[in-house]
Order: C-alpha cells, then structure tokens, then sequence
DNA sequence: ATGTTGGCTAGAAGCCGACAA
DNA sequence: TTGTCGGCTTCTAGCCAACAT
C-alpha cells in the first residue's frame, strides 16, 4: 500500500531524463538511433520480439499487407526511454513516421548513440554474498574511488551515507563504509532493502553511476536468461503480430517498442548504417567475421565465425528479407545462446592484421561476391544463394583465414561518435517533440 | 532462482483443472458460457479491456473491417481457463468459431455456468491483522467447521496441518490451530510466508475450497482497483486494437483472452442470453432496473437504478452497436466505479413487487416501447433514440416506480442451471478439443 | 465472533574481522 | 583485491492470551 502510494508519486513527476544510465541499464551493446534521423524498421524483427516475450509458438494466418515489404525506411519522429516498474527492464518507445522511398534523406543525422567512454560508472555482477541475507555488497576498490565521494579517512572508521536515484527516481540510501581486514570498501545498511525490493539475484548487475553535480544514479540489469517472459497474455501473438504489420502498413505515423534485452537483435537500423552494410560491404559465403557479444558478466568480446550460406530467413512469408540473411558458424562453443542467423549490419570484419592466412581463400585468388539488394523489396532482386560450405569448412578446418575488406577506404563498423554528438543526441535534434523523459 | 525452477516443473505437470476454483477466484459475478454452445463476441467490449488493462487512451486510426459489424456470433470452440503466474490473476482463453448467420443454431446448449450453491468453500477479505507479519489468520468459526477437517478437541490445544493447493498446483503448508480467550481457529505457521509469496495486502481475498476427497484447494483475489495494469508493453494499444478487430474480421478461428477482473464487463455473452435480452425484453427510456455489483468485500448486492437513455457509446466507429448501448442512474452513490453505461443483458427487472409507484409513469400510461435491433449490423436498423429524462427524473423525484416487465411469462434474468448441467460443462459437451486444464 | 495489541521468544538479519583465493 | 565464513548482536517474525468491539 505504501509502496504503491510512493510510486504513484514518483509516476506524476515530470522527470529528468538519463539516457546514460538507461544505456548502462540496456547493456554494453546497445546503440538507439538519433531522433530525426531516418532508420529502417523490420517487422520481422519486430515479430520475433514480440512472439519471445510471450513465449508462443506462431502458427499465422496473416494477410497480406501489399504495401508493407520486409524493411520500411522511417523517420524517428521521437522517442522516449522507460523502465518497467516491475523489474526495472528497461525499454524504448518510437514513434516512426514512415518516408517516401524516393524522398531523397540527409543522412547527416544518422548516427547511433553510443556509449560514454569516459563516464563516471562502474557496473558489477552480483554474488551470492552480494546478494545473500548475511552481509552487504563489496564495492570494488576503483569502482569506490571513482564513483563514490571520497571518504573522510581521519575517522575511524570511515563511512558515509550514498544516496543513489534509480530509473523510476526513487531514491536508495546506502551506508558506504571502509573497513575489514584488509580494507575495503562495503554498502551494508540499505542495500538488503534495496536487494530484496529489486528481487536481484546472484548474477543480476548493478550500475552505479555519479552525475555531473555529484549525484549517484543506480540502476540494474537482469541476467539475460532469466526475463519474464510477460505474463498475463492481453492477446495472442496472432492478434499481436497482425496488429503491428497492420500498423506499419497503413504508411502512417506508428509507435513501437524496443526492449534490447528481450529482442535478440534491434529491428530499427539507422539507414546509413543498414545501406552501408547492404551497398558497400563485401559479404560472400565463406567469409570470416567478427561481431561482439555480451558475456555472462555483462563484459563483452570479439567472437569469430565464418558466414556458411546467405539466404532468406522465412522465404515464405517475407521474401527477399535482409533480416538475419547470413547463417553462421562460430568458432567457438557457445556461451549464451549464440544465433546462427545474422544480420548483415551485425556484422564486422576481422579487425586485427591478416594472422593465419588459409591458402585456399586469399582476397586476390577468390574474389568475394557482392550481395547487393534492393531497399524496397520488389523494386528488384535479391541474390539469396545457399551454398553449403559447412562441411567444406569444418574439413578444411583450422579455417582462420579473415579477408580484411575495405569500404570506401575504411573499416565497415560504424563510426565513432564523440560526446559532443552524444550531447546532440541527448538535447533534441531539429525535431520539435524529442521527449526525453522517463516515466514511472 | 529456487523459485523459478520449482515454477519451471509445475508448468511442465499436466494439471488437474479446477473449474471451481477458477470461477470463486474470479469473484461471485463471473459467469462462462458453455463450450460448444454459440455466443456474442463484442470486438468493442474486447477493446476495452485491452485499453483498460495497458491504461491507454486510445486515439486511433483503425482501418475499417467491412465484415466485422459489431457484434459476431461465434461458437466457442474451446476454452481452457488460466491464472497469472506473478499475482494469480484468473484468465480464460477461448477459441471462437465464427458462424453464419443464417446457420440455424440449437442452442440447447446455451447456458452459462453457475456457482454451485452448495460448494464447501469459503472466502475472506484479509484485515490488516491478517496480512501484518505479527501474527497469523484468523479463520471465520463457520468457515473453518465448514471446509477443513474437524479438530481433535480432546487434544490441548486441537491443532492439525492443512495443506492446500492453489492455481498453480503448488502446495501451500498451514498450521491450523484452535486457542486463545475466547477460543478461534487461527492459521498461524505458513501462513506468513504464503501471503509474502502471493504479495497480499488487506483488502485482498482469499478463498478456501474443499474438495469432494477432502483436498483443500486455496486462492486469491486482489482488490479491484489495484489491479497491476500490465506493465512493459508489447504493443500500442492502437496495435492491439487493430490485431483483435482484424483477428475478428477474418472470419475464421481466432483466440481471445478474458480476464474478468480487469474487464468490466464479459465480452462474450451466450447467445440465448442475448437474444433474450434484444427480442424479448422492453427496455425504454425511464425504465426502472436492478443490477448485481460485487462489494469491497467481495460479497453481492443488487442495486437499482433508472436507464435514462438508449443510444450509440460510439456511433463513430461503431454505429448500431448493442454494447453498452443504455445511459443509467444509480439509486445511490456508487461504491466502486458504478458504469454509467450498461448493456441490455446485463441488467434485470425490479424483482420486488411493485414498490412505490410513480404517478406519470405506470405500464398502463406509458406503453413502453420496444427496442429491437439486428443481431448483424446492416440487416436492419437499431432504434437508438437518445431521450434524455434526467433532468425530468431528477425534478419529479423521489422516482422509485419501478414497471416489471414480463418475458414469456417469466423472468427476464437468466435462467437458473443446476449442478447437473455445471457437470455437464466441466466434461465437455461434444467438443473434441474441450480443453480443461490449467496451465503454469 | 473476531480484530487488535502487548508480552515474550526463537530465529533470521546483518555487522564485524578472519581467512583464503 | 575481494569472496565467503564463523562469531556475535540486534531486531523482526511470529506465537500466545488479553482485551476490545
């Protein structure tokens, strides 16, 4: 009763936005579009997020929309970032207004997000101790030091109190003390509150994070196996599915939402990206690859894998898709749940200098085939080619030979985007309704 | 994560259905129509509880569904009832069979069910000492002699272990206990962490169930108005609405879910009732009626009121509709949110012989006049004159006249249904596919 | 008949350094 | 540097009857 008198508190105030601690909170990978910018929207990707949060199995009857293809260019006419009030999963709403595919797009918006390199946050993965009912959360040492106001080390023994915002502005309390032989940094009183309110388990991770005025943000962030799976089904992935393709069909302003870490993959690409990946990256079966992946502890690595066939994900229903074109192999076992369908725009190129070169794949004696595919399906013809290499590879293998592959004249990832731009980003481009506030 | 594996092997058991159970969780008002027997399905109504349960406003552009009038009769192909795994909200899912119009139907099977009279089950609305962590339940003395097991008085104090089952098939542990000054049954131990578990809070209900071996079964039921608004959306609801409307007009199978506590009212009403209600009931601007409401406590009670007007809720989007086609005034301040707007099979006669009958307004004087319309939008036309008397009622009150209307000789509320044929309903009737489980 | 409260007690929560990885 | 544990203390959970309504 008195919690829900508190949120409902917390629910009418309007907001500070803090688009960097949603980011922490979404994960290390997640990258969201620029508002005003133009991206391309995949109802398919769409689909399999909705279809994974409610866990059904689709077996569709939809009509056909004529005039919805397998990726729509949009325009984000805004967005706004949220939580769940549940479990803190963060997630996005877009508003996206379909463009004419003649109009021609200034592309100089086209950026993505990205991460602060230089933020003042630390993230870490809980463990049983952080989590059990017997003590409190041992704080990294540089992690204190960094986020943390500096303790007073004259008294014995040193401690303050933390007061940390979370994404719905409620606000934690926390003893931070230094003691222990040896030394460290502790939260104790206030962080079982926090834990058990929260329902964080060993492997969830915390964020904290110190905003510019000396304010700690915390927010969390769920080990990625363990979500909810939405209860309590309004309607069936039929209904659902229909109603977005409809949606997206009626060539009006529509409203979706992104919950990165429900979605295997985004399904809103900033066009330049998407067009880059499509018109000027060379993706040819037996390709070598890298792509980073988040690792259980909320790190994450460069993973290898060779591209082992190129063709439609679900012929039937959407024909000459880019989505999740490429079947993959991996180089190694898989940690988490390892796709073996991506898509183009995943992608990146082996990045390190050419290291075990396999003589029967070299740039000059096999010249790699150029995919190369309409933006409006329709308007042309995809080349969906499946060769088989699997076995080929898995004989010749080691297969560690990486084809460096140039882009006009630079590397195929996206590029890299200063904190002034993200600071553009934050502040609203030319539209006039960027919403950037978070709600309860 | 002991709790969700422990989940994670109940939802794989096949479980024993509970029909009862289902129907005393969903409180004392919710009724369901027969499997196999025909009913109406209001695609407008289904809206509301999307709109209601995602706390949206809805400002749509829905592209318009020629086949779909609004209203669709169906056969209820299946049904199989559920409760949420987070807050053990009741849930039925029914597959609808549209059917044609000029079919003819029987509907010899056209009942909905009814709560057994004699059930050995018993509810209670918690009280703050009930939820607060100082002590435990105190059972009503009828309640406690009627379903659990007679105590073995000759023992100081009588004590026993109950054990009870709920939705989800888990067991839940209780210490039933017969002490203190003067004497009372008590749940103590257990009792704690079952109402943690469940999250209660006084207000909510709690029902007991005996079965015909003995078992004791074990549910919950939140207060109304805290209802937990399905957080983290999938859809907007412009989406969802779009999907159900063209699930609906593709005029085959489709499947909806009815979650009677968030809805106001049943969106799908057996064919017979409706039909009573359109052909063979006088319903008239002035028109004296009752209605049974659920209280706070979750016990009943009729209320009466006047119906002041007959005309479109939505004459936009939905002209001729029947649903909630009935402007009202309640006799009295309304306790929980009294609609304003009520659908003809919703309401009942005055029962009570004539009471005080208002001079303008006797059957004789004011012959009333009969609303009929057609079961499908387009083969006729409605008769939805909106005569406003309110402020007349209001001048000549006090206005307590109320006109019982006859209906073939008898009652116009719904017929009565004996255990036998609620029997019926939980076999099955001559579905193959009469599904009576409960899932997770 | 049953809701609430004070008293009492058993047990969990939670603070501490020791110890180990 | 930091995860886990045993020791100890504090406080809450929870059982009881008294008392009130």
């Amino acid at each position: 009763m008195m919690l829900n008198d508190s949120f409902d508190v917390v629910a009418e105030e309007k907001q500070v936005f803090n688009a960097a601690l949603w980011l922490e909170c979404a994960g290390p990978l997640v990258r969201l579009p620029t508002v005003g910018s133009h991206v391309v929207y995949f109802p398919q990707g769409h689909g399999e997020q909705v279809a994974a949060s409610i866990q059904t199995e689709v077996e569709l009857q939809i009509p056909s929309y004529p005039n919805l293809g397998p990726q729509l260019i949009c325009q984000l006419h805004s967005m706004t970032l949220h939580a769940d009030q549940e479990n803190d999963e963060v997630y996005a709403q877009m508003m996206l207004q379909p463009v004419k595919k003649e109009q021609d797009i200034n592309l100089e918006l086209d950026f993505e997000t990205q991460t602060m390199q230089s933020k003042l946050s630390f993230s870490k993965t809980l463990t049983p101790s952080d989590t059990s009912t017997h003590g409190g959360f041992s704080i990294p040492r540089r992690a204190a030091e960094k986020v943390f106001p500096p303790l007073d080390f004259t008294k014995q023994p040193p401690a303050q109190e933390i007061i940390a915002r979370d994404l719905h502005n409620k606000n934690w309390p926390f003893r931070h003390i230094y003691r222990g032989q040896p030394r460290r940094h502790l939260l104790t009183t206030g962080w079982s509150v926090f834990i058990s309110a929260k329902r964080l388990q060993a492997g969830d991770t915390v964020v904290f994070m110190r905003g510019e005025n000396g304010e700690i943000y915390l927010g969390t962030r769920r080990q990625h196996n363990q979500l909810p799976a939405t209860s309590l089904p309004l309607l069936t992935s039929d209904s659902m599915l229909i109603g977005l393709l409809a949606a997206a069909a009626m060539n009006k302003r529509f409203t979706i939402y992104y919950k990165p870490r429900a979605s295997i993959s985004a399904f809103v690409i900033p066009l330049a990206k998407y067009n880059k990946a499509i018109f000027q990256t060379q993706i040819y079966t037996g390709m070598r690859f890298r792509m980073e992946l988040e690792n259980e502890d909320s790190t994450t690595r460069n993973y290898t894998g060779t591209i082992t066939g190129i063709s439609d994900l679900d012929p039937i229903r959407w024909p000459n898709s880019h989505w999740r074109k490429l079947r993959v192999i991996w180089d190694e076992s898989p940690a988490r749940q390892r796709q073996l369908r991506l898509s183009m725009w995943e992608i990146g190129p082996i990045s390190a200098p050419l290291l075990i070169c396999h003589p029967l794949l070299s740039f000059s004696s096999k010249r790699p085939k150029l995919v190369q595919a309409p933006v409006q399906a329709g308007s042309g013809q995809a080349i969906g080619d499946e060769e088989e290499v699997e076995s080929m590879i898995k004989k010749t293998s080691p297969f560690a030979c990486g084809d460096e592959h140039l882009i006009n004249g630079q590397n195929a990832h996206s590029s890299i985007v200063g904190s002034e731009q993200w600071m553009q980003f934050q502040q609203g481009s030319n539209s006039e309704s960027l919403t950037v506030q978070l709600d309860n």
